[in-house]
DNA sequence: TTTTTATATAAAAATATTAGAAAAAAGATG
DNA sequence: CATCTTTTTTCTAATATTTTTATATAAAAA
């Protein structure tokens, strides 16, 4: 019950070092804040704001999706990615102030 | 100009990116919980409330400083670490939330 | 149908990160 | 000084991640 001793293989450490891993990219940081200001974007909108290709950007999509980050909605022949809690965008806030 | 395209290599995005990926990995998150509540803990009691071998916490410990999460301030033979910046410990919070 | 557009997947190559061991500093202490 | 403690650094092998290239699937348009 120590308060200073610490399961480093707790459910929570875990979970939340696997949510920091799927942020800690450029690619899917930069989503992240696509998908701050917008509701919702397609795979052919978020690989266009940024620049890079396709598969690479369905490849980090895919990493963001597995971990929680963004939802997926199907229409037609678009996907569209959404955030799926707004604690993503405080977390990029709170790095953004950090290296302002 | 165009708020919906991101340079992915820009200086902001590199940077939170590093940031994050120092504080993603559970022994490093679990340092990070440690001192939210502790000002300041040398190297023996950090290992020792983590189990985990010395060396580990030390390059641990090097990759937070050199990430600029924690400083150090050596007082005779032990070194002190503490958390450089409270938004660390808000962006802990954050996490324990989302996995709450 | 065929073609085009949008997205996803898979394999390979290039890089990066990790744990663990061992050695090397840097101070204390006798 | 010699030695003990505490901490840092270095090395290596194992793993993991990222990028690239190639291919597949599926819906929409022609």
């Amino acid at each position: 019950m120590n308060k200073n001793v610490i399961d480093i293989s707790s459910e929570k450490l875990e979970k939340s070092t696997e949510i920091l891993r799927a942020l800690a990219h450029p690619i899917r940081l930069a989503v992240v804040e696509l998908l701050s200001t917008n509701k919702a974007m397609s795979v052919t909108e978020i690989y266009t704001a940024l620049s890079i290709e396709q598969a690479v950007a369905s490849h980090h999509l895919r990493i963001l999706k597995d971990r929680g980050v963004v939802s997926l909605s199907r229409e037609g022949s678009n996907s569209f990615y959404s955030l799926k809690n707004s604690i993503f965008t405080q977390i990029l806030e709170l790095m953004y102030k950090l290296t302002a």
